[in-house]
DNA sequence: CTGAAAGCGCTTACAG
DNA sequence: CTGAAAGCGCTTACAG
């Protein structure tokens, strides 16, 4: 490989001389400049960013971990965000799962952002998150400890799916996933503030997956007291439970209606396009990418930074019909 | 950040001698080892990568780079190829798009892997990969200029696909999608192989994504002449299509047959159970593992490894109504 | 305007 | 069995 060194012998100057006039330095002659820079160009010379890292303390690299791949949400967050960092001079790489945490107190990029993915053992991760000495926080998480956080009002994004369920005439509202305790509260919340009765069966068990969505609904028995609409975990649950009430021969949105969260393309192209909740994806990756830089640069912020879910009205909803 | 000098203090020794410890150096007298290991863990002690990839030129990461999160095929691989990485001893980091070769160029990883993303450019492609003084490799590609690659045999592929399709009767086959030219390479070609025509209106256009597909389908004029079967670029292209073709009221595999390229589990979850075409993913990620690894460490490789896809049946091919 | 020198946090021959 | 020293490729006060 080549480096300052050789620039340095072939251009004729100091090897200090060629990282200051590469860096720009205005104190460069300029005829010194356009020599180092003609030489490093035609060598195709690349700054070693491990070296500069090292010397400097800055990769202007960005870490972000997430622990799974497989949902749709992920790419959209990660092509999202990549492009935020871009715009502020930062490149981004990504690493998934547990390994996130260690490899950042290892590989020392300049801030890294962690998707709040689901633990096992939560003390755990914020004890390790806590010797990750750099500029970091947690995207979607619902709270930290004495750290800075991005929020997503999962609660108050259900209690509008649930509003708007009720508007429609809807009294008996389920919801399919049993896996996020906050979604799950968020719709037990929701349905006493507006006044609808829970019974145990409206809550169909599910964990994230499509099959898991499809076999929620496959293995409920209906009847007439069930519910006339659902609201579902993920957008992949969603369009399982979809898939399998279709084949059960109701009528989306006429018998049942039914609201997916998370706001993915795909929710769209779904048999019947899907009415969703969720956070705006691409201002929570632009707020996302706004609190990293500021923490790097030090400077105050206020946290939380709270994203509000907004409802996307499409063809899955309708009045109910009793 | 605490460093080995800090240790050194602590555990009262010199910092080469934490620094042997710590990397399990047998000259070390255990008791000495133990002390040292012990403040390590006590501190929370984190190796910083860049400081030992800048003093001997290892990091054991490896670099992933890909053009685009948005088809599960890349989220796939990219799971798939971690797994296998971390087997071996290595973490992976991901990088989106054509920052790839750039960022690697300057953070020294291992080695990297690229997939072979569509380009404008090939030949700048190219030329930049020759600058990465790295063991690389491009993943995927039908070629390489004097580097080791590994080869997906599509054209094999789609020949397997087509040879299917006529065992059960079709003779009029056609395919969607046409900005992949090996692929349509691999159509013509092994519709002349079988013996089977081909009319310029066989092949619809389309490009990668799940409406490129749904839309080749919606824009087509369907007559006696059409095909009685279609192969599918990819997997989004073929679901916006089978979409597109059950909404027009056509029952498949009755009506029509049809094929997906790459199998990836939500094939298996669309409206008809597809019959797809695609390398074995397990295995590419595997492969790919395995090359990169006997790159870093210098050893003798043949190339290209050529990996072949296979035909997975489902319900969307039947035998041809005439 | 340019260069010599120290330092970032490690590893590794080389002495002892 | 342990330590002092040089070096990896940069940057940056500090001299000149």
């Amino acid at each position: 490989m080549i480096t300052i060194k050789d620039i340095a012998k072939l251009a004729g100057v100091s090897y200090s001389t060629v990282s200051k006039a590469l860096n720009g330095d205005p104190r460069i002659k300029p005829a010194t400049r356009q020599k180092v820079l003609a030489v490093a160009e035609k060598h195709q010379y690349r700054k070693n960013i491990m070296a500069q890292q090292l010397s400097t303390g800055r990769s202007n690299i960005i870490g972000f971990v997430l622990d799974e791949l497989s949902n749709p949400l992920f790419s959209n967050i990660s092509g999202n965000l990549h492009a935020e960092l871009k715009k502020r001079g930062y490149q981004m790489i990504l690493v998934v799962a547990d390994d996130g945490v260690d490899i950042f107190s290892q590989l020392r990029v300049d801030g890294c952002i962690l998707w709040d993915y689901a633990l096992e053992d939560r003390e755990a991760f914020w004890k390790k998150f806590a010797t990750l000495n750099m500029p970091c926080f947690v995207l979607g998480t619902d709270e930290a400890p004495n750290s800075p956080y991005i929020k997503i009002d999962r609660k108050e994004g259900i209690y509008k799916a649930v509003q708007h369920l009720q508007s429609l005439g809807h009294s008996r509202i389920g919801f399919i996933g049993n896996s996020q305790n906050i979604k799950l509260e968020g719709y037990r919340e929701a349905l006493q503030r507006t006044g609808l009765g829970l019974e145990p069966h409206y809550v169909l068990p599910a964990h994230s997956s499509w099959e898991d969505g499809y076999f929620a609904i496959r293995n409920y028995t209906f009847g007439p007291e069930s519910p006339t609409a659902f609201i579902g975990l993920n957008n992949l649950v969603t369009r399982g439970a979809l898939r399998a009430l279709l084949e059960a021969g109701y009528n989306v949105p006429k018998d049942i209606s039914l609201i997916g969260y998370d706001d993915l393309p795909d929710m769209q192209y779904a048999e019947v396009a899907l009415t969703t909740i969720g956070p705006p994806l691409e201002e929570l990756a632009a707020q996302a990418a706004e609190l990293i830089v500021s923490l790097i640069r030090g400077e105050q912020t206020e946290y939380p930074v709270v994203i509000q879910p907004q409802l996307n009205h499409r063809s899955s909803t309708a009045v109910s019909r009793k």
